[in-house]
DNA sequence: TTGAAAGCGCTAACAC
DNA sequence: GTGTTAGCGCTTTCAA
């Protein structure tokens, strides 16, 4: 068995709260008694059992992050960020995939609440009402997702959505289609309204479609049929993807129509032409999700709710429109 | 505060210990009793504490997940899956991100040890020496390493390498470089080893690189100079940047010099040529370390070594030799 | 400043 | 088949 507070208290002459004051409490023990304790802890290898101080203390000192698919592009390095900012904390992190199951979600929730002290749920796919109701049960911060009442972290993607159709219109392009996401997804709607709201440009809205490079590939023929010159796709796979099948159908990207995504993925850099896009600031709001979540645990008063920029890039996959 | 195992017993009118055997030995319970706690349970919402049933099992049923760099795109297949697994078998994973940093790993691991029945290590940067320190603590699996005496899960890049030399040399290539990674690497060592066995060929070794995109890219000038037709890179990053690289000092890929990547990350496909790669069975790893990982923690007997198949992939970054 | 004792939520002998 | 009891490793009153 590893080496308890036991051991150490035993090593060192003294009781075994006072070696846990020692640890916890250093301004209530003598500085010469505790500078011996810590010099037997760190000969004996003595590292507090974190799960039993959870237990006397309410805090586990870890903290749950529940993704829909880790494996999207868009994803791990807002898990980075995530858990490298919580080690600065003195906290651990346990990362979950739901697949885009909210029955996975709900339940991966109920088992961790008990482990943790807060949980990050980033695009999360349960209702609202669910998330409400599991919220009463551990603290919650949402990324990507606007839940009344509840710690939230945003990307400002209307004013992506924004700067991208100015960019499009300032190219000429007075046609312009909006490919897409999920329907339930908030990150899609932003997009539409910010869009929409445009002047000097017609918006054709084509949708909706799965979030993945395959969606996109489905969606070329449309996009294609519809005499739009510009197009804006719901995120940088769907634009990936989109134009695949664009210039597969014999269409040039950005001769004939061009194309902008949404996240900035490292691929967006390696297709040819390289892609245009809204870069959001994943790592930043992977930083402050975890700020906020380990905040609320502590103070538990209001609901903040922060809106990160993003901004346009400007590659290749753009260019005047046709004439 | 929460529900717990007593609220559940007064309310059902029997003993905590009745209530915990309905959990977790229901054989030795009266079936009646049993429907009857576990329907008052589902109605309190109870949930087991599992940090607390941790003190007392020694089972903590968490496991670590710790990897070089979380952005990698080699990991998150290998974190998804290896997550997805421990799941069916009722575990939670932490996973932590080194920052390729030998010391952060270290310490990772010391302050995780408590907190878990068994850690995953992914390529791991520390010495074996420090591991086999570590390994006294807390059981650990291997992946991507040979450590003595560790249950381990490799890869079988020689084989990829053999198939990658062999499907050039058919080109009529016959000097051909190796564009190896960073110089303790284990794979590195395989793919060289692999290499220079193959016959019919010479081969130049070009490293040690970084293996990361720029990394390529800083190669391509020695690769250009050293009249090579093919060339056999670290991983895909580094094919990826490598052919940048070549293509931006006017070389034709593969007019003039054939490139094969390693790991088949989905990057690889948007390239223009699309890269030719040998693909590294990282989900599969994944599962496969959770399942050695819970075996040995279960038992603890043998050190088993599983070797994955790896296979090429041809894409269009490989042709004939120019002749 | 330190020790003694109780207790966090749960399991595991041991009785009955 | 179920209740009793002790205890996992730690923190936290309460006394001294």
């Amino acid at each position: 068995m590893a080496v308890t507070i036991r051991d150490v208290a035993y090593a060192s002459g003294v009781h075994v709260s006072t070696v846990s004051r020692a640890f916890s409490a250093p301004h209530l023990v003598n500085p010469e008694t505790r500078t011996r304790v810590l010099a037997v802890a760190e000969e004996l290898g003595y590292r507090p059992n974190r799960a039993a101080r959870a237990l006397t203390t309410g805090r586990t000192h870890n903290i749950g992050l529940i993704v829909a698919d880790i494996a999207n592009p868009f994803f791990p390095p807002l898990i980075k960020a995530a858990q490298a900012q919580a080690r600065t904390r003195d906290y651990h992190v346990f990362v979950a995939d739901t697949d885009e199951d909210p029955q996975v979600e709900e339940e991966l929730i109920q088992t961790l609440t008990k482990q943790v002290d807060g949980v990050l749920l980033c695009s999360p796919r349960l209702t609202n009402k669910t998330i409400e109701r599991l919220h009463e049960d551990v603290p919650f911060v949402v990324v990507n997702r606007r839940v009344k009442g509840m710690p939230t972290v945003l990307m400002d993607v209307g004013r992506g959505a924004r700067l991208a159709v100015e960019h499009l219109r300032d190219l000429g392009h007075r046609r312009i289609a909006l490919v897409s996401g999920p329907s339930g997804s908030w990150t899609s709607r932003q997009m539409h309204e910010a869009a929409a709201a445009m002047s000097g440009v017609d918006l054709v809205l084509l949708g909706p479609n799965p979030p993945t490079e395959q969606g996109g590939l489905q969606a070329a023929g449309d996009v294609a049929a519809s005499g739009v010159t510009g197009v804006l796709a719901y995120n940088d796979l769907v634009a990936i993807g989109l134009m695949e099948g664009l210039i597969g159908r014999g269409v040039d990207v950005p001769g004939d129509i061009s194309v902008i995504g949404v996240d900035d993925i490292v691929s967006g850099r390696l297709t040819r032409p390289k892609l245009t896009t809204i870069a959001m600031p994943t790592a930043a709001a992977g930083r402050m999700a975890v700020d906020m979540l380990l905040q609320s645990v502590g103070e538990g008063g209001g609901t903040p709710v922060a809106m990160l920029e993003t901004d346009l890039i400007i590659r290749e996959s753009t260019g005047e429109a046709p004439r």
